[in-house]
DNA sequence: GCCGTTTTCGGCCCGACTGTTTTCAGTCG
C-alpha cells in the first residue's frame, strides 16, 4: 500500500467523521496525519514492516494512528472507518464535493430524508423539499441543485496529472516485454489538455501483441471492457479511468499516433484538406484516392508534410488556426520545459507549505533551476498564518542575508503571494512591499461578486505600484469549481499597461489561465510567468503541466520571464517597479 | 488523536460571509 492510499483513506474517515460530529480535534489529527504521510519521503508500509522502526515518529503520528495504519495494511480497511461507513451511505462523501452544504447539512438530510444517491438530492431541491429542513431555504435549494449540474457535467473527467500518472505507471508496467519499441501516449493527454476523458496509449514493435494482454491482469485493473485483435479496454483504479491500449504496425504507426492524438476537430479539418489533394487520411496512412497507394504513413511528419504542412505540435491541435500557420510556415516555437529557469511560485513552513525554504531551494537546485521566488501568503489567510507586515520585512531582509553567503547553491527572490482584498486592496502595506523582490496579487476570497464588481477589484489591485503578476488569475478549480466571473479582458489590457505580469498557474488543479485567454493575451502583448504554487518538494514537478499550458497558448521562451536567465530576470523585476 | 510537558492533562481552531433568522449556525477558505 502506498503513502497516498494511506492517506486517502484517512482524509476520506476523516469527512465521515465529520459528518458524524465526532471531535474536531480528533477529525483534525486524522487530517493531519493524512497530510504528514502524503508528504513522507519514506513509504509507510516499508516502516511498519520493520521491526526496528516505530512509524509514531512520523511527525503527526501518535499510537492511535499507528493502530490505524498496521490494521488498515493488513486489512485494508478499519474498525472506525467500517462503522462510520455502516452508518452513511457511499454517496455521504460525494455530499461533501457539492457547494453549499457541509457535514451539519448532509447528516440532517440523511436522518430526515433518508437519501441515498446524488439524483435522490436533486429531486429534494426540485420537489423544494430541502426549505422544509431548519436554516435551509429556497437559494440554498438553487445552489444546490446549479453544484449539482457541474458536479454531473465533471464526472467521468480526470486531472491532467491523473492520467499523466497512470500513463507513466502503465508504460513502466508494459516497458518490461520482450518486442516492445515505444509505448506513447496519444489522446488528449498528448496535447496536454487540463481533463482528461480517457487514455490512450499506442505501443509498437513485434510484440506489441503482447501488450494488450499484458495490460488486462495489471494488478489495478478492475474492469476489462473488451479485448481484440489490436485493442484492450481496461477500466483502471478506484475513480476507474478508461485505458485504451492499442498495438500498432511500424508502417502506420505516424497516421495512427496522429489520428488517435486528435483533436477530432483537427483531424476533421485535416481529412478534408488530404481530400482536396487527392488523398485520403486515416489512421492506417495517407493513400492516393485514384489508385490506393499509400504514400504516407510511418511517422507523423511524414502525413503533416505530405499534406503541405509543417509538423504541427500536439498541444496546437485544436483546429484554431494552426493548420493555416503550419501551411505559412509560420508556426511559433513552443517553449520547452528544458528553458524554465527558476520558479518563481511556492509555499513554506512559514505559512501553509510542507517544506521548509531550504528544502524548496535544494529540491529546486536538484531540478537545475537557476532561481526561485519563495511567495508565502499574506496575513488575510488567516487559517494559513500568513505574513503580516513586520514578518514580510524580515523575510525580504533574511533573504538578503541568504543570497549574500550563496550557501545554497540557488539564487532565491523574496516574494509573497499577497491576497487582493474584496475592494481590491492589497492586504499588506506598500511599504512592506517595496521591500520584496517580488509580489504575486491573488483572489482568494469573495469569489461570488459580480462580474463589474470582481473586474473593479482587479482593477484596483493593478495600481499598486509593487504588484509584479496577478496569481491564478480566474480561480478556477478544475471539475471543482467554475471561473469566477469578471472581464477577463479588460484585465489583461490593464495589466499589459501597467507592465503586471500573468501567472500561467501549473497546479493540476488550476491550469490558470487557461490556453484560450493565454492566446488572446500573448495576441496583445502580454508576458506571462509559468509556476507551480508548490506547498511541497514534490509539486516543482507540476511545471511540466503549466508548461504543456503555456504551449497550448502558443508561447515560445520570449513571452515567459522565467526563461530569463538570473540576472536579466532580476533586471526584469526591477523595470516592474513603477 | 497528537503533542509537549513545569509528564498524564490541557491546548489545539481563525475570520468573514450567507442565508436564515431575529441572534446565529453552518460553510468556506
Amino acid at each position: 500500500m502506498e503513502n497516498k492510499d494511506f492517506a486517502r483513506l484517512l482524509y476520506e474517515t476523516a469527512d465521515l467523521m465529520e459528518i458524524a460530529a465526532e471531535d474536531g480535534f480528533r477529525i483534525r489529527s486524522y487530517r493531519n496525519g493524512a497530510s504528514a504521510i502524503e508528504g513522507y519521503p519514506e513509504r509507510i508500509e516499508d516502516i511498519l514492516n520493520d521491526p526496528a522502526r516505530k512509524v509514531t515518529d512520523v511527525p503527526g503520528i501518535g499510537k492511535g494512528l499507528a493502530g490505524v495504519l498496521k490494521e488498515l495494511l493488513l486489512h485494508g480497511t478499519f474498525d472506525v472507518r467500517d462503522s462510520l461507513l455502516q452508518r452513511f451511505p457511499p454517496a455521504a462523501l460525494e455530499f461533501l464535493k457539492i457547494q453549499g452544504l457541509g457535514p451539519k447539512s448532509i447528516a440532517m438530510l440523511f436522518e430526515h430524508f433518508q437519501v441515498q444517491t446524488i439524483d435522490e438530492l436533486e429531486q429534494l431541491c426540485k420537489d423544494q423539499k430541502l426549505r422544509t429542513l431548519p436554516r435551509m431555504g429556497a437559494k440554498l435549494e438553487e445552489k444546490v441543485l446549479k453544484s449539482i449540474a457541474q458536479y454531473k457535467e465533471h464526472s467521468g473527467r480526470f486531472l491532467l496529472s491523473a492520467a499523466d500518472n497512470l500513463a507513466r505507471e502503465l508504460t513502466a508496467y508494459l516497458s518490461g516485454l520482450d518486442g516492445i519499441d515505444a509505448i506513447t501516449p496519444a489522446g488528449s493527454l498528448r496535447r496536454g489538455k487540463e481533463t482528461i476523458g480517457d487514455l490512450d496509449l499506442l505501443v509498437t514493435g513485434p510484440g506489441a501483441v503482447h501488450a494488450l494482454e499484458r495490460v488486462a491482469v495489471f494488478p489495478r485493473v478492475h474492469d476489462v471492457l473488451g479485448r481484440g485483435q489490436n485493442k484492450t479496454s481496461v477500466k483502471v483504479g478506484r475513480e476507474g479511468l478508461q485505458v485504451d491500449v492499442r498495438a500498432l504496425g511500424k508502417e502506420s504507426f505516424g497516421a495512427a499516433m496522429q489520428y488517435f492524438t486528435g483533436s477530432k476537430e483537427h483531424n476533421v479539418a485535416l481529412r478534408q484538406r488530404a481530400i482536396r489533394m487527392g488523398y485520403k487520411l486515416s489512421e492506417y496512412g495517407v493513400f492516393r484516392i485514384d489508385d490506393e497507394s499509400r504514400v504516407a504513413g510511418e511517422t507523423e511528419e511524414e502525413v503533416y508534410n505530405i499534406l503541405g504542412l509543417d509538423w504541427i505540435p500536439p498541444e496546437l491541435r485544436e483546429n484554431q488556426g494552426e493548420i493555416e500557420l503550419a501551411e505559412a510556415r509560420a508556426l511559433p516555437l513552443l517553449v520547452d520545459l528544458s528553458q524554465i529557469r527558476g520558479d518563481l511560485h511556492m509555499h513554506t513552513t512559514a505559512t501553509d507549505g510542507r517544506a521548509s525554504l531550504e528544502e524548496m531551494a535544494e529540491a529546486a537546485r536538484a531540478l537545475g533551476y537557476e532561481y526561485i521566488a519563495i511567495t508565502d501568503h499574506s496575513k488575510a489567510l488567516a487559517m494559513a498564518f500568513g505574513l503580516d507586515e513586520k514578518r514580510v520585512v524580515d523575510f525580504a531582509r533574511t533573504v538578503r542575508k541568504i543570497n549574500e553567503t550563496g550557501n545554497l547553491g540557488i539564487r532565491i527572490f523574496s516574494g509573497l503571494e499577497c491576497d487582493i482584498l474584496k475592494d481590491g486592496a492589497m492586504d499588506i502595506e506598500w511599504e512592506a512591499l517595496a521591500e520584496l523582490d517580488l509580489v504575486i496579487g491573488s483572489v482568494h476570497s469573495h469569489m461570488n461578486l459580480e462580474a463589474a464588481e470582481q473586474t473593479d477589484r482587479y482593477l484596483r489591485a493593478l495600481e499598486c505600484p509593487h504588484l509584479t503578476a496577478i496569481g491564478h488569475p480566474t480561480g478556477r478549480l478544475l471539475l471543482h469549481r467554475d471561473p469566477f466571473p469578471f472581464d477577463v479582458e479588460r484585465i489583461i489590457d490593464a495589466a499589459i499597461a501597467r507592465g503586471v505580469w500573468l501567472e500561467i498557474n501549473s497546479s493540476p488543479e488550476r491550469l490558470d489561465l487557461n490556453a484560450n485567454h493565454i492566446r488572446m493575451a500573448k495576441k496583445k502583448g502580454a508576458k506571462f510567468i509559468v509556476s507551480t504554487d508548490a506547498h511541497h518538494p514534490n509539486h516543482l514537478h507540476n511545471m511540466r503541466y503549466g508548461v504543456l499550458t503555456a504551449r497550448r497558448g502558443g508561447l515560445s521562451s520570449a513571452d515567459i520571464l522565467n526563461t530569463c536567465r538570473a540576472d536579466e530576470f532580476a533586471s526584469a523585476l526591477r523595470s516592474t517597479r513603477r
